[in-house]
RNA sequence: GGGCUCUUAGCUCAGGUGGUCAGAGCGCCACGUUUACACCGUGGAUGUCGGGGGUUCGAAUCCCUCAGGGCCCA
């Protein structure tokens, strides 16, 4: 390398193109990025900024909005590194979980079938399958080894893919740091905290009405509810009074979307104010078809204008019969099993009639669709059905990842308290809430809001493979029977642990199974679970405490808007549970993007663009600059087609280069050369305001007022100041080209977290280092700027508008003019001669700017 | 139904604590082949700041209300 000076390392036309690779490989051999733990230890917990990444859905794609949110979180990490803070910036995958599975399944062509045997080295049927519309019955069942296996090589493949995107986007992660949910660390952290959990009271498991996706076969928690409009229809079926009332009806009519599960039924309900009704609370009726006896009760969640207004609870129908099931003390009577079919005893049979026990064995076995359809046939020839039924719409709980109605199902499931049911808890909650700065502020009301609404607790156990493992197991006694409400667990230092693969402290696995012996549990922890623990996985909860106690509580959490109820939410929660801790100070909420509809991208839409492909377009600087246009918590829209803010990221990226160039190619002005002229002062002066507003904007993640405020100053910088000392500057003037260098080495690092490919390609023509690792400027406040500058913009704006009138060129010369403005404008006459190529300038005090009596030299 | 948020030039958006706050960029029109930059430069036009009411000497900016968009929760 040549010396650091030497100006022939400018190219001649610099460009844009190739800068990601070169100075991302730069900063890898460099250690740029690196977290300098001795460093940091040195300095103390007030060094650091450490910062809590949301880690992706390893086997989902990169969408835009991942780019936008992410470049937020850059933006803040590389403000503070050039701040001089150590930055623990890891870098997460989130990869178990269902959405592997079922990645899993369609690119291999298989399913997990836990009651097969482990295949060495099985190969599976497909490689690169995108059968997403495939039958289950279509894929190859395998062994639970197996299964996990390919999900444990495929999320391997989809997180370099990634890796190399982020990369490519300039993310400054240090990637040495970087974690998997489904890794060593992530299970040891998740199994730790849940028996910490399980040992203060706040795990637990019950037998309980659960939100069941028969499609997946799993429970479901409350936070990854998603209503969907759906048509149904009310069906109007009426029950049967043991006498006829005082007005003489011997019928009562109800309204349901849901006759199949009339052999559920174990109650009808009224609103208590209800005058109708009135005379029937506390009587009983019978069922249409099956001939039940059930009571007619009261409750305030009766609807009185929806329907006939009473309504008939069934084992379960939706949520609201869970409510009244629990408060008005109703037996259980469950028909629907685990998938989504009519079982095929029922519980309440003893209770059917003849024809009754007859109707249920034409439904056993059936969806939930056909035997509503054979349901509605029967009621039609029994004359129950009043009338036909009547369509409508209305919302419907969804797993947000499914594609069927979720069913409710009695189930045994852990559950970990979240305040739904704890005052105090809740309170906590809350108070917690209020510890952390929210940007915008008034995302924190979405978080209040999730947490008052709370109205079970967090559901965590998963009927699934793919996952960390509930470590527990249950020892089985003389008979046989497993005691489910002994379960047995592990010491800490025993973790991680497979239950279904290891046998539990002083147990042989020869007796698994076993009279005497032990059962391991099945379940696995939901996603959240483990994710929630990102800042103890990341940061060597329990494993480094040193490091631990440094980096936690974390400086801030990024992520974007909609997982405030389940990320954020539980993230909140563990930090509170184990370490009565906020985990972070900040959370900073990015918002959507939408697309110029204003409605969000969506890949059924067809309006996605995959990120590779528009960073490989306009540039990794151009995307960045785009997502740092955008403040925290705002939508932007963002149209493919036409994508403005990319071109304008671009084009600054440019301008950058062209800029720096021209500056840096001057002579570096010797250290004595003081600056003195005053268009230079003040210029310099002005500059230093920015550098006020760009690092309160900063400091406040207010990302976008500080692009703003430089940009601005930059574009004027170039296309005024630039141009109005360049005769001083090819004359040798060091007051010029030391001014002229000192505001890019200042505009470039204001630059820096926005566009750091750019900024540091020109940066390394005359300096050593990264200027990643750049102090960010400090302001001088010596002396306010005057406003010569925009003054002298003002005249100079003057004199090319009598140019572009006469359409001649700027360069033309100009005989003679009268410039007249304040006083302080004459400091600049000279410069503003030279740049308008003014022969003769006369000035007149005014205190309007002014440049007139213009008189061109004649065009050539 | 409840909560939050938004509605400012054709488009995308800025506009702490009310008084050059009517702005920027893009687009558009015109001009200019100017040695940092044609992935360029120069200049110009464009808005009763969603509607209505109120507070005030004065409101895009505060309050009320209506309309519409979006998001979250029922």
């Amino acid at each position: 390398m040549t010396s650091a000076n030497d100006a022939h390392q400018i190219p001649d036309r610099p460009a844009l193109e190739g800068l990601e690779a070169t100075w991302g490989a730069a900063w890898e051999r460099e250690g740029t990025h690196r977290f300098d733990r001795a460093a940091a230890l040195a300095a103390g917990k007030a060094s650091l900024f450490s910062v809590d990444t949301p880690p992706p859905t390893a086997s989902g794609s990169l969408h835009i909005g991942h780019v936008f949110s992410y470049t937020h979180m850059d933006l803040a990490a590389r403000f503070q590194r050039m701040r001089g803070k150590h930055l623990f910036y890891p870098m997460g995958w989130d990869d178990n979980g269902l959405p592997t599975e079922r990645r899993v399944q369609n690119y291999y062509g298989v399913r997990c079938d836990p009651s097969l045997p482990y295949v060495e080295g099985y190969m599976p049927p497909l490689e690169g399958g995108d059968n997403a519309s495939s039958k289950a019955a279509d894929q190859v069942p395998i062994s639970r080894r197996n299964f996990i296996e390919l999900c444990e090589k495929l999320t391997a493949e989809d997180e370099k893919q990634f890796e190399a995107l982020w990369r490519d986007l300039g993310l400054s992660v240090d990637w040495s740091l970087s974690y998997r949910t489904i890794g060593h660390e992530a299970q040891l952290a998740a199994q730790r905290a849940f028996l910490r959990n399980l040992a203060r009271g706040e795990a637990y498991q019950a037998d309980a009405p659960t939100l069941w996706d028969v499609t997946f076969r799993t429970a479901v928690a409350q936070a990854e509810l998603e209503d969907k409009d759906q048509p149904a229809a009310y069906h109007r079926v009426s029950f049967h009074r043991p006498s006829p009332g005082p007005e003489g009806a011997a019928t009562v009519e109800i309204e349901t979307t849901r006759p199949e599960l009339l052999p559920a039924c174990v109650a009808l309900v009224a609103h208590p104010d209800d005058e109708r009704y009135q005379a029937l609370f506390g009587t009983t009726v019978t069922t249409p078809l099956f001939g039940v006896e059930v009571p007619v009760l009261a409750h305030h969640l009766a609807q009185k204008d929806k329907g006939s207004g009473i309504a008939m609870v069934c084992t379960f129908g939706d949520v609201t019969d869970v409510v009244w099931w629990r408060e008005l003390d109703l037996p259980t009577r469950a028909i629907i099993g685990k998938d989504g079919r009519i079982l095929e005893d029922a519980p309440a049979a003893e209770l059917f009639s003849e024809t009754g026990r007859a109707a249920y064995a034409e439904l056993a076995g059936k969806t939930v669709f056909s035997a509503k359809a054979r349901v509605v046939e029967l009621l039609r020839e029994s004359g129950e059905l009043i009338g036909d039924p009547k369509p409508i719409t209305h919302p419907v709980k969804f797993y947000e990842k499914g594609d069927r109605p979720l069913e409710i199902v009695t189930t045994r499931q852990w559950y970990i308290s979240n305040g739904a049911r704890d005052e105090a808890l809740r309170d906590r909650l809350l108070q917690a809430g209020e510890q952390i700065d929210f940007h915008p502020e008034f995302m924190r009301v979405r978080y209040d809001n999730w947490v008052g609404g709370l109205t079970g607790d967090w559901l965590i156990s998963r009927q699934r493979f793919f996952g960390v493992p509930l470590p527990i197991w249950y020892p089985v006694d003389a008979d046989g029977e497993v005691m489910r409400e002994q379960p047995i667990v592990p010491g800490e230092h025993l973790l991680p642990v497979d239950p279904a693969s290891a046998p539990p402290p002083g147990y042989d696995e020869a007796q698994r199974g076993q009279a005497n012996g032990f059962v391991g549990e099945l379940d696995i922890m939901d996603t959240w679970a483990t994710s929630s623990l990102t800042p103890q996985i990341a940061g060597g909860w329990e494993t480094d405490p040193e490091l631990f106690e440094l980096v936690f509580p974390y400086s801030l959490r990024s992520q974007a808007q909609d997982i405030i109820r389940t990320w954020l939410f539980s993230t909140v929660l563990r930090a509170e549970l184990e370490h009565h801790s906020v985990p972070w100070t900040d959370a900073g909420i990015s918002g959507f993007i939408v697309d110029p509809d204003r409605k969000k991208m969506s890949k059924s839409k067809g309006n996605v663009v995959t990120p590779a492909a528009m960073l490989a377009e306009h540039g990794s600087d151009a995307v960045r600059y785009w997502a740092a246009s955008s403040r925290l918590g705002t939508d932007a829209a963002f149209d493919p087609q036409n994508p403005k803010q990319m071109k304008i990221g671009r084009r600054l990226a440019i301008k950058v280069l062209n800029a720096a160039k021209f500056v840096y190619s001057f002579p570096e002005p010797p250290r004595g050369a003081d600056i003195t002229n005053p268009l230079d002062l003040d210029m310099l002066a002005e500059l230093d305001e920015v550098v006020g507003i760009a690092t309160a904007a900063y400091e406040q993640y207010d990302h976008a007022r500080a692009l703003e405020a430089t940009e601005q100053f930059f574009w004027t910088f170039c296309d005024d100041y630039l141009e109005l000392v360049k005769e001083r500057a090819y004359a040798g003037d060091g007051s010029a080209t030391r001014s002229l260098r000192e505001a890019i080495d200042i505009l470039l690092r204001l630059l820096a977290p926005v566009i750091p490919f750019a900024t540091e390609e020109v940066w390394r023509w005359t300096h050593e280092g990264s200027i990643h690792r750049a102090a960010w400027p400090e302001r001088r406040g010596t002396t306010a700027g005057l406003g010569l500058l925009s003054a002298v913009s003002a005249a100079l704006i003057g004199i090319r508008r009598a140019k572009t009138d006469a359409k001649a060129s700027q360069k033309t010369e100009v005989l003679s003019a009268t410039l007249s403005g304040p006083a302080f404008l004459v400091e600049a006459a000279g410069d503003l001669k030279a740049v308008g190529r003014i022969a003769e300038l006369a000035f007149v005090e005014a205190e309007e700017i002014a440049v007139t009596g213009i008189v061109l030299a004649e065009a050539d």
